[in-house]
DNA sequence: TTACTTAAGTGGTATATACAACTATACCAA
DNA sequence: TTGGTATAGTTGTATATACCACTTAAGTAA
C-alpha cells in the first residue's frame, strides 16, 4: 500500500523554487539571493527554516554566504558539477572529451550491511547493483557502483545504460530527484578482477568511483 | 590589533569534544552517539545547538543519522579520508601504494575573482599560491592547486612541502584546523602546460585535485 | 504463542525570539 | 577632504518550544 499524498518539507520546497529560479536565469551568477528574513516574510516562513533553504543550496553548491553582505549565486564551476553527482558523461563532455561507458554487472542482490547503511536502509533489502566501467576517449577511467533500492526502480532492467547516463535516466524516467543517492570518489588499486574487466595491468593506481 | 581571545561557538566546542572522544576510541565506530536530547542536558545548551554540532559530525564522516535511532560513528572509510581532505599522501599509503609528491609552483599572488570567492575573501588579498605534482608508485596521478590566505600563515616557505603532507604540516605547525579550506575534484583535460609538467601526452583525461 | 497496542526514545521539521558579528551607507564634525 | 559615528541590513549563533515520523521494546489481549 502506497499513497502518493507526500508533501515535502517547506524548506525543500523553498529550495526547489529557488533553484529554479536560478536555473530559469531569474537568479544570475553572483547575484545576490533575498535575504534569510526576506525569504521569511515572501514565503510566510520563519527565519530558520528559510536559512534551513539557503543552507541546502549552499550545500548543493548553489550559492555561498557572505556574514553581513548576504547569500550569492555561485558562479557555475566544476565544484558544483562535481557536487551534483551529475556524473561523467557531462563532466568530461563540457571538457570536450568523449564519454562512453561498459555495463559489466546489472544485478538484484540483497543490501549487505555496508551498502544498507550507506542507502540507509535495512540489511536484506532488495537493490540493483549495477557496474560500470566508465571510459573518457575510450580510455578506461574509472569503475563505478551504483546501488538503487529495487522498490523505487521497477522495471528498471529494460533501459539501455550504456548509451544514457545513470543519473538522466533515473532524473528522466522516474523524476526522482536522487535524494537518496550516494557516491563517493576515491582512489585504490585495482583488485585483479577489476583490472581484467579494464584490460590493464594489475595494481594500476585508478580512480574508483563507487 | 588582534586579540587572542577568540572563542568559538558553542557547537563547534561540542563538535571538537565529540571528535576527540572519537579518535581516543571512547565513542568507537558503529558505536551510537549521545542523543541531541541528551547532548543539550550534559553541556546545558539548547537541543538545536547540540543538533548542530551533531550535524557537523555527519558534514564532516564522522557520523551518520539513522531517524528514530539515533546517531552512529561511521566505520572509517574511504568516504571519510575524502572529506577529511586528508590528502593523498594517507589515502595512497593506506592502499599500498607508495605517495610523493613535486612542488612546480610556490608563490605569493593577489586573490583574482574566483580565489576570493573560494576562500571567501575579498579580490586583491595576497594568497599563497602552491602547485604540486601527486604521484602514486611514481605514476603522475594529479595536479593539485592550493590557495591559502597570508595573514593566516606566516613564514610558509620555510617548510618543505615535498616530503610533508600540505595538510599535515598546517594541521601540525599551525594547529588550524583547515576551516578555511577549500578543494575539488573534478575531471579535466591537461593544458599544454601541465601536460609538460607531468610529462604525458596532451589532451590524455586525468583527474585534476585543484 | 501470536498479534496488536502502547509508550518511550530518536532524529526531522518548524516557529518565535534574541543578540552577536560583520558590511555598507549616510551623515556629521574636524 | 578626512575620519569617526550612527544606522540599517545581513548572516551567525543560541534558546525554548512543539509536533511529526520512525524505531524499539514492553505490555496486553486474542
Amino acid at each position: 500500500m502506497v499513497t502518493n499524498s507526500y508533501t515535502p518539507p517547506l524548506y525543500i520546497q523553498i529550495k526547489d523554487t529557488l533553484i529554479e529560479k536560478i536555473n530559469s536565469g531569474e537568479y544570475k551568477s553572483g547575484s545576490q539571493l533575498p535575504s534569510e528574513r526576506e525569504l521569511s516574510e515572501t514565503y510566510e516562513i520563519s527565519r530558520m527554516t528559510a536559512r534551513n533553504a539557503l543552507s541546502q543550496l549552499v550545500d548543493l553548491g548553489y550559492a555561498y554566504r557572505v556574514k553581513g553582505k548576504g547569500t550569492f549565486v555561485r558562479l557555475p564551476n566544476l565544484e558544483r558539477d562535481f557536487v551534483k553527482l551529475s556524473g561523467f558523461s557531462q563532466m568530461l563532455k563540457s571538457k570536450g572529451i568523449e564519454p562512453s561507458n561498459k555495463v559489466v554487472k546489472f544485478e538484484i542482490i540483497e543490501a549487505d550491511k555496508k551498502i544498507a547503511s550507506l542507502l540507509e536502509t535495512t540489511i536484506g533489502t532488495k537493490v540493483y547493483e549495477i557496474v560500470r566501467v566508465r571510459y573518457g576517449d575510450n580510455i578506461p577511467l574509472a569503475l563505478e557502483y551504483s546501488y538503487l533500492p529495487m522498490n523505487l526502480f521497477e522495471n528498471l532492467m529494460k533501459y539501455d545504460f550504456e548509451n544514457n547516463s545513470l543519473y538522466e535516466v533515473i532524473e528522466d524516467i522516474y523524476d526522482y530527484k536522487l535524494k537518496f543517492s550516494k557516491q563517493w570518489i576515491t582512489i585504490t588499486t585495482l583488485y585483479e578482477k577489476e583490472a581484467e574487466i579494464l584490460d590493464v595491468e594489475e595494481n594500476t593506481p585508478a580512480f574508483l568511483l563507487e
